[in-house]
DNA sequence: TATGAATGAGAATTCATTCAT
DNA sequence: GATGAATGAATTCTCATTCAT
């Protein structure tokens, strides 16, 4: 997570990218402020000229985070793929949209981790998410889905959203299962692997007689 | 959550349910001793005579949820709709499993959020989450992978394993939205929100170009 | 230290003798009624039918050691030796005096532990040591000062106070270099060791030059 | 016990001095870091900037005592009297030495009584002990008795561990009835008893009868 | 009598925040 | 601006003591 571009004073800077490290290591509340000047190397009182309160510096991660970050890094990736590429095969342009998810994930994993943990108990923290990161997402994504739908390649009869939430909830998962419990499985060939998710997304589990059924 | 047939004392079972409450709101460090012994009726002392330390409470609640929850109560809907389940027709399996699972996860949502939050965070907590939930999950999707092929109705190419992460991954993110970004769209008729979620796990999302691709 | 001739119930009995071991083991404040209990086979509640608060318990013990055990088991040995000994030579009634108290203080190091510590912090229970012990040790010095002096056997001019306190310390410091430094010496022979002792209370460390001046 | 000397903040000697105060007077259980915080005039809090925990203190005040005040204090005394004095007369010498550690006693009282508590209960107060104080004791022992016997003041055939054994013994019961139980005695003239003292570590209580069969 | 679950006052320890330098 | 020592409220945890059974 790269926060040089910002205008923000070298310590200031310093504060929150130790603050976000400490945070997504400990959580919230496990983090103390102590650590999290030693990380910066400043002097615990400076955290708090920047940031009146811990519950400040938190906020500060996640505005600078969504706010900042959210559009240009976040969506970036996929607004490109989805979008721009010259890619004329789903198969091609979904395998590239998962490779590039799994690069960012990997790449700002803290954030995520504090996002996803305070999402879960702040509303507030998921109407910024939502705003900053999730409307930007539906919107690609139904630009997207008019595009291909117009050339053939996906189905007129998929809600945008839906499609949205399908194609993230099997990244998703594809992405937790290789992070957290990839060792717990006979080591599978990540490009079959990936493979078969691209697969189930374009044509569903069905069988024939199911299809029959359609 | 239901934790009365379980051979608890009195004090026991209404310190660790009101542990999930206080948890489930505050996270575990945001949670105090105080608070869940006021809930609880109970004097904070009666807290360190049942569980030794404020960690040991909470890992005393993963264990009554993993271990001792876990597989009747988490994988028994799962069991029952997947595998003894006289319906023929997929369609309607996954509906009754969608439903299935939104209705248990709001009945449970308290501990899933503990569950989520710790296992971002530690390891040994996704290695119990694993060996308690998961690795029977994966089972059970196994033998009905291996039922509905004989039947023709999933495609015999597919892997289980991807399968399983699939279905799971879209109910996720349809349970995510409605939980808690429903608002933000127009009041979507649930039951026609459904079979497009149903719709695109068998089906999966291509149009007409892309299957000829295939 | 034999409890069991008192007229004391056993569960009393069993108490007193936990409680002692603890209290020996971690010091008054150290030592807790949950850990007496347990070692004294009761119920924690138990404690407090036989003795009101734990302070009591505490002054239970020291009363028990220093009113009752204090004559009859402390002082029999160091009577029937100065006393009643039929030895002539006074270099064997020192070394069986100092072998006796030796072999006792062995024997209920724990209960001395006790006494030493509470009586440097407490002014009550070296008023009732003073009594129970000191004033009877002292009294019978004084006889046997006495007998000896008729005999020859020791100086006339020297007081039978400062002729106690003298042996008591010699044999003191003897004690504690061997329970607790031994090991940091080359093994020397008790014996021989004991002989030194013996001959230092007898006649002094002076040497002829010294002796001259006298 | 000065403490002024030493590198340390203003705080941290004041905490320090204040729990030698209370831990002398309540025993280290007994103590509260509340009132030793109280004592020492800071908050309580402040104590554990210094001192990790409430053992740690008391490991800080042993550490004090006995490797930085250890030699230069307690034993620099002992050296001046025993080795550098002019005095030829070995009674003056001894006397000269009681009535330093009689003083060095009543000033550093409280810490003695911690160091003996500790040392009853704890073998690695114990070791310290040995090393910082005895083993220098004995050092300056061994050196005077050499020196004495040369001078023909000190018997050629006494072990050295045993003289200062026995004139530690002599002092020390000496000391303990003067500071604890001098009331209960007809009140002696201090000079008679210390003569007294000094006369049997000289010479011994042994009278005529007994020098002849030596 | 004996039990041991429950209590709650009190203890040690933590940590965000302040403020004099 | 920057520091870090000092604070003290808040928190976890302990344990003597009580009391219903």
């Amino acid at each position: 997570m790269d926060l040089t571009k910002l205008g923000l004073a070298e310590k200031e800077r310093k504060i929150l990218e130790a603050a976000i490290d400490v945070f997504s290591e400990k959580g919230f509340s496990g983090a103390t402020t102590n650590e999290i000047a030693k990380r910066a190397g400043v002097a615990e009182g400076t955290i708090f000229r920047y940031f009146k309160t811990k519950k400040d510096l938190l906020r500060g991660i996640l505005i600078q985070m969504l706010n900042l970050l959210g559009e240009p890094v976040i969506m970036e990736g996929v607004r490109k793929i989805l979008l721009q590429s010259e890619e004329k095969e789903m198969r091609r342009i979904l395998k590239a949209l998962i490779l590039d998810r799994m690069e960012l994930i990997n790449s700002v994993f803290p954030m995520v981790r504090i996002v996803i943990t305070e999402a879960l108990y702040h509303e507030d923290i998921r109407d910024a998410f939502f705003q900053n990161v999730l409307a930007k997402g539906i919107e690609i994504f139904s630009i997207f889905h008019q595009q291909m739908v117009v050339r053939g390649m996906i189905r007129p009869d998929v809600d945008p959203l839906a499609m949205g939430r399908s194609i993230v909830g099997n990244i998703a998962l594809f992405v937790i299962f290789r992070r957290f419990f990839a060792e717990k499985f006979s080591p599978t060939d990540m490009e079959r692997d990936l493979d078969q998710v691209i697969d189930i997304i374009m044509f569903g589990i069905a069988g024939e007689a199911s299809r029959e059924q359609k």
